[in-house]
Parts: C-alpha cells; structure tokens; sequence
DNA sequence: CCTTGTGAAGATATTCACAGCA
DNA sequence: TGCTGTGAATATCTTCACAAGG
C-alpha cells in the first residue's frame, strides 16, 4: 500500500544534486511550502542566514521538527551558523518541482472560481492559469483574471495543447465527480477539489480536497469542547 | 503539551447520552464531517441503515478505520446490521457541536470573502454568518448574500451582540494579522484563516488554514516525481 | 450468519537530547 | 562555542484479524 514508488538511491541520474532524498515523509512535504513562504519572507528583508530556531519560530513549528524536515532534502545547513535563505529557498523550491511551470485549469468559474483566478499568489511561483471553463453561457466569453472564461467542452484541448497536469474543480458538488471523471479521462493527474463532495477517481491520481464547511466543523467541535469543559488556566491544548 | 482536556469520564452532566467519549483522536474529528456529509446522502435516499462497509467506501476510506472512528463516539452500531442513519446522523452532529448554532463573522469582503459567504453549505448545517465586515469605504454598505457589509470597527459590538465564536479571515495577507488580533481580543477562540500567512496567536485560540498555493504545491511534488519516476503499471502510491 | 467493536501489530510522525562538526 | 543532523524514545494513527453479540 506504501510503497514510497523510488528509485533507491544510487545511480538515476548524473548527481549534480548532492540530493538525500528517498522518500520524504508526507507530513513534511505538506510543511515544505510554509518553509518556502517564510523563506521568501527573510529573502526580501535581504537577511542572508537563519538558523532552525528563527525558521521554525516564523513557520510555527518546533525547531527538531523543521530541522529534520529539511534533513530529509539534504545536508544543506552549516553547524553553527544555520541556512542559507537562498540556498535553501532554491533547494526546497526543486523539491517541491517548482522550477519547472505547472499550467492549471480551473473548472467553474462562479464566485469561488473567480476568486481563485483572482488570487495573486497563483501566478506568483510555479503555477499559471492554462484556461478558466464554465459551462454556463452566460459566462462563456466573459473575462476573469485576464482570462476568456471557456466552455467547459475545450477542456480537451486546453489540456492537451498546454500540457495541463493539474486541475481545479470549483463548480457545485453536483457537477464535481463528472469534471473530474473528465479531467482524468483528458490525462490531469493531479486535482484540487473546492466542492464538498468525495472525489472517486482511479488509482495514480492525485486529489487533495479544501472544503469550508469540514473546517467550520472542526473548528465547531473545539469551541464547543472549550465551552463546555470551560477550560482551566492553562488554555493549549485544542490541537492542530 | 497535549493533556486532552477531559473529566476522564464518570460522573459529570446527568448522562442521558450512553457516551463513551474521552478524548477522541485529532485524526478522527477530522473525518467526522465527512463521515456526516455522506450520512447526509444515505438519509435524503431514505436508506434508513448502512455497514461500516458501505459507509466507508462512500466516505472514500477504509472500513476498520471507520469503525474505529465511530466507537470513539460510543456503540451506536448494531452487530450484524450496521448502523442506523438517523441516530447516527445525530450523535456524529451532537459530538461535532452542530447541535447549537454557531454566528460567524466573515471579515475581507473581496472576492473570496464574497465567495465564501454565497457558498451555500455554509448556512446549511448549524453555522450563520453574523456579519461580513470590511474596511474598503467602497465596499462597506453594500450586499453581499442578503447582509450588508459593515465597517470593520464594528467587530467589537457584532462579536459581542451575536456571540460569535468563530472568525473567518479573508483579507489579503498584509492585514490577517492585525485583524487577527483584534479578532482575538474581542474574545473569538476559533479562526479559520484563507490569508497565506502564519498566524501567531496565544494558547486557547484554535487556528486553522486554508491555502491554495500550498495545496497546488503539494500536488506539483506528487506530480514531479511521478513524472520523474515515470510510475510503473501499479499506480497506487501518490499518497494522502 | 453477518457485522460491529477492539486488542494487538505495524506504520508514521513528533520530540528529545546529544554527538559531531564548522 | 553554537547550531545542525540524527539515533532513540515517545506519541499518534492505521490496519489487521477475530472475539463478541444481535
């Protein structure tokens, strides 16, 4: 069921990265990118080094933790002196395959759909917009983000002429699971899904899911576990 | 560091519900919603009981799991049968505090405060927003899903009118703290936060994040080394 | 008989604490 | 001396596999 899919270690390719990969724990691929953030936010500030301690700090996590973390990628601290911001910055950004660009489609181009277009961080690093599609016609030609939105019957083409690998499903959970079943049939692998439905798709596909109203609960469950236990003094606790 | 805040068990309220609570797993809360959602489905077909079999697959995970899940709550299974939709419907609700009603206040009212408060399982189950509010002297007066948008230093007297314990923050990046903050003094104890940033808070307050250029990461790495790896016949793997 | 509920085994993740190196 | 990198200890989560019970 693991299996953790490498290559060992070994050969592969000519070994330009001195690389101490091999399978890196999911839980530290998911901390990756807030390491990547607050990297940039030292780089802006021109600060050259940090240790673990000021990483950690900033991304709220326990320093052991982020240095081990960073060890799955590699050696690439110095003892005593700490991270080399940009260093590191281009190191966690390979990792995660963000010097290469990944083209995306957004599918359902409603408020969240428009939202998301609109989103400056998108284009930022790594991902640009392929094509928004709807299938509403009257929202087919208009314009979100600088983008013609589509009908959503070019998802073939688009996806094939921009080598799309990574698809954003915001339409209403009725209409997810057959965009999906679409998205997959055209060869995305990779899905992000915003309705709050339970995605079916075959294995080797990728689906990671951000749902409003999962977190509202959790964080429900909480508040309501807080009021009713009335906590003592030292509050903590409430995980996550 | 965790403590688990219980009465262990024992005495406590007059114990009408058979309860077999104490301190249920992180892991679980987190699939409760779902768990909830897909009950949702059974029950507007009329299926009046399900297996753990058949309520696992639609919650897409496996059924020892889901079962372990569920006794955390209590035994509200029937050996031989399965469970009853309604009755679990409503334990799972009562566990997760959706049983009360929970005000919420939406603060940024730009393109995906806007987004988020027109999302309609937002109203549905147990949450009401209380208030969007903003600080765009063009924004603030207008409607947004049949509320007027308020000026931000109105949050005192709405958080205090409405009782509202739970804040969602849809600001640009810059500002998430400070209304963080603020949202913190006014006494909200569970923030849900969209802006890319980490957010400090001091114990007793739970924040949880929602980031859409961390989950495109994620999937760029899962994506890279499949295209790096170039998967065998058995796709699997991909993790989460 | 069929399906739940759960001990026990196994897998992951986190944290501690310190050896090792610049 | 100061901070990284990491074994070892611990905690949490998942899965197996089967006894218990309607």
């Amino acid at each position: 069921m693991s299996r953790r899919a490498v290559s060992a270690n070994g050969s592969a390719r000519p070994g330009r990265p001195p690389s101490g990969r091999q399978g890196i724990p999911e839980a530290t691929i998911a901390r990756l990118p807030v390491y990547l953030r607050v990297l940039y936010a030292f780089a802006e500030q021109d600060i050259p080094t940090v240790s673990s301690e000021e990483l950690a700090a900033a991304a709220g996590v326990n320093s052991a933790k982020l240095r081990k973390d960073l060890s799955h990628l590699g050696s690439y601290g110095t003892r005593g002196v700490g991270y080399d911001v940009e260093y590191l910055v281009y190191q966690v950004s390979r990792e995660l395959g963000l010097t290469q660009d990944w083209p995306v489609v957004i599918v359902g181009a409603g408020n969240l759909g428009r939202a998301l277009a609109n989103y400056g961080g998108f284009a930022s690093r790594g991902f640009r917009i392929a094509a928004v599609l709807d299938s509403a016609p009257e929202v087919v030609g208009t314009q979100i983000a600088g983008h013609a939105v589509l009908d959503v019957d070019q998802m073939e083409q688009v996806v094939a002429r921009h080598r799309v690998a990574i698809g954003v499903i915001a339409t209403p959970a009725v209409t997810a699971q057959a965009v999906c079943d679409r998205l997959v049939a055209t060869g995305v692998t990779s899905i992000l899904n915003f309705a709050p439905v339970v995605l079916n798709v075959p294995g080797g596909v990728d689906v990671r899911k951000v749902d409003l109203s999962i977190e509202l609960q959790i964080l429900a469950f909480h508040a309501q576990r807080r009021s009713v236990v009335r906590v003592p003094q030292d509050a903590q606790a409430v995980g996550r």
